[in-house]
RNA sequence: GCCUCGGUAGCUCAGUCGGUAGAGCAGUGGACUGAAAAUCCACGUGUCGGCAGUUCAAUUCUGCCCUGAGGCA
């Protein structure tokens, strides 16, 4: 099996700071798990390593999107899954850093996922019916044709509902959904560590980092997407930091409200992500501890990791 | 010093023609199988500024006090 090294966790914990550290001691080549660092020209906002660090340590899907471009789950598993194979061939250990529970979880646990269906479901449905039933009117349709899968999305859900919907029209199967299974068996050798911190601290190191973006440029940055001509409703302007922004040079808001409001949903994700990241149980949780004489998160990162793998 | 308007949930406020109160925001918890930094769900007890009076009953009416803003001197 395929060693590996991961640490999730939530904004601003201080995962790609561990991860230098680990990569360092141990000669780690690091594979991003986050769903943003993927796009070309996103670089303040996504608080991705700098090019210094990215030379001293090989880092892998990185910029290998341009932002208008879309990406998905398969594609990182996908390559993810590739970069770890030939990272181990090579005699090193990848160390997956990321906080896309979506993308670790489905990596680890190698989630199955249907083939893309290409139907909209919305497109076979009536054309005068009023926006605000359409959900409503999607969620009977799939209940009709898939009722486990209906009894399990919430009927406001309509991100969710079309999926299925997809999912069973061009397949005539139900999502998938063999999940929540207490103790998965993951598809790596691995340690997977989880970054924790009172939430109090985790909220004012990203109101704090936030402002350094701003300092660092990310109006201008959020600007020179926009006049590349990336679409609004493109992934990347789903982005926190560049949505927010991208509202004010629009002339919705004031630099002020969307500093605000960036500050916000960086919180709010924040707390989503540990939601999400509590339930992988195999994670081991490891803080900074204050005092003197304290070891410090990378010691003891570093012990577990030295014991798992017999090395030093 | 006098006058006016305020003081109710972490914040902004509503309300109770007297029967101990509720919205928005914030916050918290949860869900999550091809956009996931997305999408969705659930959760509101607080000396109703303080003390006293009237009353079966006061956050609500009355008086005094404290306090904030504005106005007049």
């Amino acid at each position: 099996m395929n060693r590996l090294i991961v640490i999730v966790g939530p904004t601003a914990s201080g995962k790609s700071a561990l991860a230098l550290e680990l990569a360092r001691h141990f000669g780690c080549e690091i594979i991003s798990g986050d769903s943003m660092c993927v796009y070309q020209g996103m670089d303040i906002g996504t608080a991705k390593p700098s090019q210094a660090e990215r030379q001293e340590i090989p880092h892998h899907l990185i910029d290998i999107r341009k932002p208008g471009e879309s990406f998905s789950v398969v594609d990182f598993q996908q390559l993810a899954t590739s970069a770890i194979e030939s990272i181990n061939e090579r005699g090193k250990i990848p160390l997956l850093v990321g906080g896309t529970g979506l993308y670790v979880q489905a990596l680890l646990e190698g989630y199955q996922f249907n083939p893309t269906p290409n139907t909209d479901p919305r497109s076979e449905l009536d054309i005068n019916i009023p926006e605000s039933v359409v959900t409503s009117v999607l969620h009977d349709k799939l209940n009709s044709v898939d009722p486990v899968a209906a009894a399990r999305i919430h009927p406001n859900d309509r991100k969710r509902i079309q999926r299925a919907l997809e999912v069973v029209t061009a397949e005539h199967r139900s999502i998938s959904c063999d999940k929540i299974s207490p103790d998965p068996t993951l598809l790596f050798d691995c340690i997977v560590f989880g970054l924790s911190m009172e939430r109090q601290d985790l909220y004012r190191r990203i109101d704090a980092r936030v402002d350094r973006m701003l300092e660092a440029g990310l109006v201008a940055e959020v600007k020179s997407l926009m006049l590349q001509g990336v679409p609004a409703d493109s992934t990347a302007f789903q982005a926190i930091g560049y949505k927010e922004i991208a509202a004010c040079l629009e002339g919705e808001v004031s630099l002020e409200e969307a500093v605000a409001r960036v500050k916000q949903s960086s919180r709010r994700y924040a707390k989503r992500q540990l939601t999400w990241f509590r339930r992988m149980s195999y994670i081991r949780w490891i803080g900074q501890v204050e005092g003197p004489g304290a070891i410090t998160t990378f010691q003891m990162a570093a012990s577990q990791v030295a014991e798992k793998f017999a090395i030093k």
